[in-house]
DNA sequence: CATTTAATGCGACTTTGTTGCAATAATAAA
DNA sequence: TTTATTATTGCAACAAAGTCGCATTAAATG
């Protein structure tokens, strides 16, 4: 079970990099020259989340976003951070900020999914 | 465009005042007595957020969840507060705590989606 | 080069939610 | 009460997002 390198996962990954929002799989297949199958996509993304390379935020719309966090690079894998989704461009956004949460007794943390959706200031 | 009283909108109603969870369509579904369709469950789900007599929470699970909210009954419709969903027993409830929310400059707040998943403490 | 097995492509499939349209029924008007 | 208006429903078809099994391809290792 080692990762191994290959043209999408290398692609996929300096794609993710150079993006300054988060990604959903559609916007990576645009993002792509070569033709490569959703599904392999999804599976890259997925294994980049567990290797904790990305983080994954749901968005209100119900999609999955992906994106390396501002935080998480330095520090160990957490997003606790809100997100920002533009409603009209579409952009997904870490934003900096970080959430303290505090759960009723005897509730265990799992993960953390936050997102505000509005008009971002390109947009305005 | 007034709205009528019909028995599948009494029921979604009354399940969803009774209820101290958040339910999604399906689990609607199984509460109803009657056979209703998924499409007329969802519209008057719909309508019930547009005449903002639920609220409605979309979970880290990609899928939509709808509650009478502890706060909004009194004020008015606003949902600012963290949900918890249970990945064990499935529940999503409405946590207390209200949420402040600050943007960057410049950016216009439509909605707030926030959940955490964890293990409620029934659960545990 | 040969071997091992992770990664891929393809197709089929599931789940969630929406929409068009004709039929039904709640409400208002007569 | 009867009639007219139109909101609501059921049904079927559809769309979008994501997953999975399986045969094939191709990294990595020696
Ligand atoms: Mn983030
Ligand atoms: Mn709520
Ligand atoms: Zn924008
Ligand atoms: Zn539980």
């Amino acid at each position: 079970m080692k990762r191994r390198k290959t043209e999408s996962t290398n692609k996929i990954y300096s794609i993710l990099k150079k993006s300054k929002s988060a990604l959903s799989h559609d916007m990576i297949q645009e993002k792509m020259s070569s033709d490569v199958d959703r599904a392999t996509i999804y599976r890259v993304l997925n294994r980049f989340c567990e290797d904790k390379i990305v983080h994954k935020v749901t968005g209100d719309d119900g999609k999955q976003y992906f994106a390396f966090c501002i935080n998480c690079q330095e520090k160990k894998h957490k997003h606790n951070h809100f997100h920002f989704r533009c409603t009209s461009c579409g952009k997904v956004e870490c934003l900096e900020s970080e959430i303290k949460i505090t759960l009723p007794n005897d509730y265990v943390f799992q993960n953390l999914n936050a997102i505000i959706s509005g008009i971002c200031s390109s947009c305005t």
